[in-house]
DNA sequence: AATGAATGAGGATTCATTCAT
DNA sequence: GATGAATGAATCCTCATTCAT
């Protein structure tokens, strides 16, 4: 038998990727979770804080799958290898990610606590444009704009065939990859 | 006397930029246009609708600032003109940006009625892609795709500089600018 | 040009028959007889008046309807007529007879007022009544006791006709026509 | 402890009984029942239905009282029992009886339901004038005819009584129920 | 006299939270 | 620990009434 905290965190997750956070009431999270109420209150102080933990946990899960052997290869190897993943993740209709994109761009109450997990979360992102850096073969420019310039194009690309708007074929995938790559790249002068 | 239906979607507008959606209550938005609860219904069927307008009446201010005076110059002209402003939109903390943000990317709702405003809203935007791949000097991608690659980064770019969180330099918003006008590009193969 | 508090009246008149005294709102009244919300408070202090007004015309049309040439012809001409005047006033769909049954047996707030008119309106059934047991014909009872018993049929018939429940055919209305008025008679000994 | 369903049915029915359908909040049924407004609404879906199963409770209560041991005795023991319980209950303040009132000639919205309800419960009443029809010794109406002319007046008077406007003595009412009793019966023929 | 925009109190309903069992 | 009935504050919305024009 699972886990009860996260039979209700699961739940949780499934009412916000269908019905939005506005439409999350503690009574639907405990039919979906098959608890009583009340029995939310004994892991979760209350709503704010069972939403804020599912917030972290959403986080946690998609840093596991994004990052999966982030390590193995050369930089441009580890670099695709987190771009296709990114994609794929973002593509995928899942309550994890459609609750994940709910947050993404919530209000400005970004939470502190949530800021330092993101950080802590995506430090080997962070490591790779750094490294990137100081190899010389990348622009510089401070991480999160290496990140914003070469990685928010994959969750935008894939938010639109979530969507349903596009089907790219997957050679298309590749050139978006490999543009995002170069972008953040130092062209290298052609020599004579 | 300024419009009243317009004072209630400049305090919705407001609410929601500093509370988001979820903390926007009728009578708040009532006391913040400085009117009745009542009177907000003549002019909005129910909150519902007032949501809804807003968003259109936001969007259709966004596209108009980013869009200004688009169709001057050359494409890299042009194309830069929108990057910049997109970025210089981003970075304000004003409530029409603060409450686009909620909008842009919340649930699957997403609305066919507003999904067709912003098709014809941003129909320039396309154009200046579809310009680009007829000339032969842009990547073969759809103009979403296109949209995808070089204008999110100077969104993001500019969300963490509105969270306080990176300051730039101008000298670094160009090159950023630049990179995404050169990510789009076929490169133009070195001659001997 | 018709009386301007008198379209008000009709207008209420038809949105009570149709949603009942609860649904009945100024404005609704307002558009129905094409006027504005304030013109009402102009002919009637407040909503309670209007109702009560209404009350009161809609008492006044069904005494004259049910009254007419009530004076002539014998007893029990004059008894069958209004029998039948009431019975096919009971069955009519029309504005004023549905609101009329709204009003009739509404709660104890038998407004004193309306009881007078009431009283007024129908002294000749109650004359008619007294003449029969002054005349030594019609059983000693009260007048209200009579009306009960002969006439309140009279309606109870129409309104399951109204509803859609029952057709009597003519001869049936005449018969029950007959045996009301017999009912309130002192049968005759038969002589030998 | 009694059930708390059948609390708020009853704080219900008294507060119609005392200021009309129009003149019920779910806070008074709440303040009245002694329970919070919330909690209306676990037994209850909302107003319409309350008021809905209220109809149906007074209606069953109602029915129950009229009909006690209606078989017992001959067709005119049978009919005179009804009519005089009719004539007692209608006479009554009781909220029960001042609720059904305000139901018994409401709106056109003569929900299906609850004439499907009334019939089953006034079967057998309906079965007395069937079984007099059959005997040949009443009249050859239909039964809603034959209820009409000779049940309406027992309520018609009980009203008068109630409302407080005469008040009559025990002969006069068995005067009229007899009347009302002879008013359906087929006249015997005085033999020579 | 007439209008109808504006008001704001009041009512129905929801829902996070508590607590006796 | 778990339950779920009960709570009541908070919210959306309606509508009688007013009043400046």
């Amino acid at each position: 038998m699972p886990n009860k905290r996260d039979l209700i965190l699961r739940a949780t997750e499934k009412i916000i990727a269908s019905s939005g956070i506005q439409g999350l009431s503690m009574q639907q999270v405990a039919n979906e979770a098959g608890v009583a109420a009340g029995t939310i209150y004994r892991y979760f102080k209350d709503k704010n804080e069972l939403i804020l933990e599912l917030r972290k946990n959403v986080l946690a899960h998609v840093a596991a799958f994004i990052l999966e052997d982030h390590q193995l290869g050369t930089l441009e190897q580890r670099f695709k290898r987190i771009w296709l993943k990114m994609h794929s993740f973002g593509k995928q209709r899942t309550p994890t990610n459609l609750s994940y994109e709910q947050y993404a761009h919530l209000p400005e109450i970004n939470n502190e606590e949530i800021r330092n997990i993101e950080i802590t979360l995506f430090a080997p992102l962070k490591q790779l444009f750094d490294e990137g850096k100081a190899a010389g073969i990348m622009q510089p420019l401070h991480p999160r704009a290496l990140y914003a310039l070469s990685m928010e194009p994959a969750m935008a690309i894939a938010r639109t065939t979530r969507r349903g708007q596009i089907q790219y074929e997957p050679h298309e995938i590749e050139l978006a990859c490999d543009l995002c790559w170069k972008t953040i790249l130092i062209p290298i002068k052609p020599t004579h």
